[in-house]
DNA sequence: GATCTTCTAAACTGATCGGTCTATTAACGA
DNA sequence: TCGTTAATAGACCGATCAGTTTAGAAGATC
């Protein structure tokens, strides 16, 4: 099954870290294949909707990885457990702020019009997911709700600060927080 | 004194409006000029330094307004008075979440790199004037500087959720919680 | 090893990029 | 009214853009 070192998934990830460190405009094809070290023989045979099914993919991609790591886990394992392991599995993901999020950035411009469903549908199931772990934990419908809602909203502001800062430590006092507040909100 | 109908600074918030929808790299000239309704020679005009004199110069006009109409109001003015009027500015000046934070966009990508001490400088000085007054106000060292973090990343990670849910009512929620918060803290 | 498919390399295309230049118009001071 | 300067319009430039094409290399299947 195996044809080659590179298969379509090593694409994926290569040119999702380019759409991160540039955004989707400043990603210039030239840049990509610089920085993958894929020709564009390879990249449009890979993705020959070009530039917009790359990102279309990679967020799949992305979207795909957080449904198996966090969403999944934070709808069907016990609740307390998979929170906690959300915060872990968010500050690697992001590695402590260093790295943004793809999804994020893309909803800022107009960019987000493109790929309006596919940022939708990641906030809204991230939230969403949280929100019924800290029900199935006992919290009450409107506290739930509003406490999922801020874990989001801190993550990724949390992210834009650390960038903007260039500050190594907010984000992870961030989660700490955000943790805490959960936490005791599960009591 | 006055030479014309525009004036520089007519020009500049009109570049920084196409700035803040498109993105530093999104924002072509020809996509300036088309929106702006400014032809390529006004432009290089007013800015001979091109797209990136643009930016910095619609950057510096952000963070002027930001020292005179938050800044400053909340170095100098009474602590409780002066954060009350920062949650209604806030509120209008990000339209309820309609309008992106340009700074916080360029922090971002790589764009950051160009402008990361206007970026660093803008983010630095709203947090230190919310933390000190915060201290003015009675909330002591360590409280009011995580509050003031957590008020500027709440309002950033708002703006974001905000575009991406498509959800009008995010960001007014977000800043009543917000508020809530330091006035509690405040006692 | 022959053959067939997948994948890669890079030359090439027309369109658009950021930026320059020249000609012209508008507003001012005298 | 005249001369000077600020401001505008848009043709134009080389470079780079996203995307296409063609030819060949690398694997897989037999």
């Amino acid at each position: 099954m195996v044809r080659s070192v590179f298969e379509k998934s090593d694409a994926i990830a290569l040119v999702a870290e380019v759409f991160r460190e540039l955004g989707y405009e400043g990603a210039s094809m030239s840049e990509i294949t610089a920085r993958t070290k894929l020709s564009k023989g390879s990249l449009y045979h890979f993705f020959p909707g070009g530039k917009e099914q790359m990102a279309a993919e990679v967020m799949a991609n992305i979207d795909a990885w957080f449904v198996t790591e966090m969403f999944r886990p934070l709808e069907e394992e016990e609740p307390r457990a998979a929170i906690a392991r959300m915060w872990e599995t968010t500050d690697s993901y992001f590695r402590s702020g260093h790295r943004v999020c793809l999804i994020g950035a893309f909803a800022l411009d107009e960019t987000r019009d493109r790929f309006s469903t596919a940022i939708r549908g990641y906030f809204h199931h991230w939230i969403e997911a949280l929100c019924g772990a800290l029900l199935r934990g006992g919290v009450p419908g409107a506290e739930a709700k509003m406490l999922a809602e801020e874990a989001v909203i801190g993550i990724q502001g949390a992210l834009t600060l650390a960038r903007a800062l260039e500050d190594e430590t907010v984000f992870g006092r961030t989660l700490a927080r955000l943790k805490h507040r959960l936490e005791t909100a599960l009591g």
